[in-house]
DNA sequence: CTGAGCTCCTGGGAGC
DNA sequence: TGCTCCCAGGAGCTCA
């Protein structure tokens, strides 16, 4: 479930236990995740982290014994304990260091993934992450490669914003929020946005993430930030769940719809 | 290639 | 109280 604001509020938030750790054990719950662990996997024990990274909502730990990717999917979260604490029915993985502190994944609908690479491999260039578009904080990301990633694609552009091919890190909830933010309609077709309404949203979704981030993630039901505070981004989000609601821009009232089996919120009145 | 629909999995809440 | 149904933030897969 977290979108990318909570994957880097968690990344920020293991880095300082894990870099220039060795890791000491790791743990799984032997229920399998997205995907089985890399028959690879015991290859990391004894790494000493380099450098604690993040592609997309990829979270990538490099070391002297390979690459470890780890994914939060939909209700993933990660929790640094004192090694030994009770583990839930939901804690599947854990790395353990020798300070005595643990890393542990808790993940209920167990949507996450958990692969392990070895020494020498470039993981940008493997599966999941070699096909994915720009990082929306990046330069990469601009008005310009937006509308030409949206060129002859009918679809709705809020459809659009949550392909990976297009932009990475925009889920359901910051798409229907950056929307709003650039008062675009969520059912345009995604090839009729003109150079200035792709830089309307590309600055909304710059905006909106960052701050997101500043603020510690949002939270709706099941993340919390990897010490174990909440976010506080829920209290920012304009339509998202207000349904009904007044729209905070027009006054008009706020609906909601769903596209591809997913909920969008929107302003009818206002979001052209 | 695109887009629509389905799938993995569990739990919470609504409604009867 | 207990059942059934629907919904949930990701993302990869198949099929037309």
């Amino acid at each position: 479930m977290p979108e990318l604001p909570e994957v880097e509020v968690t990344r920020r938030g293991i880095e300082p236990v894990l870099k220039n750790r060795v890791i000491s054990g790791i743990y799984t719950s032997g229920l399998k995740l997205r995907e089985p662990y890399s028959p690879t996997l015991p290859q990391f024990e004894g790494a000493r982290i380099s450098e604690v990274s993040r592609r997309a909502k990829y979270i990538l730990l490099y070391s002297d014994k390979g690459t470890l990717l780890m994914h939060l999917g939909m209700t993933g979260h990660l929790q640094i304990l004192k090694t030994g604490t009770e583990r839930g029915k939901h804690d599947h993985f854990e790395l353990q260091t020798p300070e005595g502190v643990c890393v542990r994944l808790n993940d209920i609908r167990r949507f996450g993934l958990v692969l392990h690479y070895p020494p020498g491999v470039d993981v940008l260039s493997c599966e999941p992450l070699r096909d994915l578009g720009p990082e929306p904080l990046s330069d990469s990301f601009s008005p310009e490669t937006l509308q030409l990633s949206l060129q002859g694609r009918k679809v709705a552009i809020k459809q659009a914003l949550m392909d990976a091919k297009v932009v990475v890190g925009v889920g359901n909830i910051y798409a229907s929020e950056s929307l709003f933010a650039a008062a675009v309609s969520p059912l345009r077709p995604a090839c009729s946005l003109s150079l200035e309404e792709c830089r309307a949203l590309c600055r909304a979704i710059k905006e909106i993430l960052s701050l997101s981030i500043e603020r510690g993630g949002t939270t709706i039901r099941d993340f919390s930030g990897a010490d174990g505070h909440l976010g506080y981004f829920v209290n920012e989000l304009k339509v998202y769940g207000h349904e009904g609601e007044e729209c905070p821009r027009c006054h008009s009232h706020l609906r909601k719809i769903v596209q591809g089996q997913r909920s969008t919120y929107y302003c009818e009145h206002c979001q052209h």
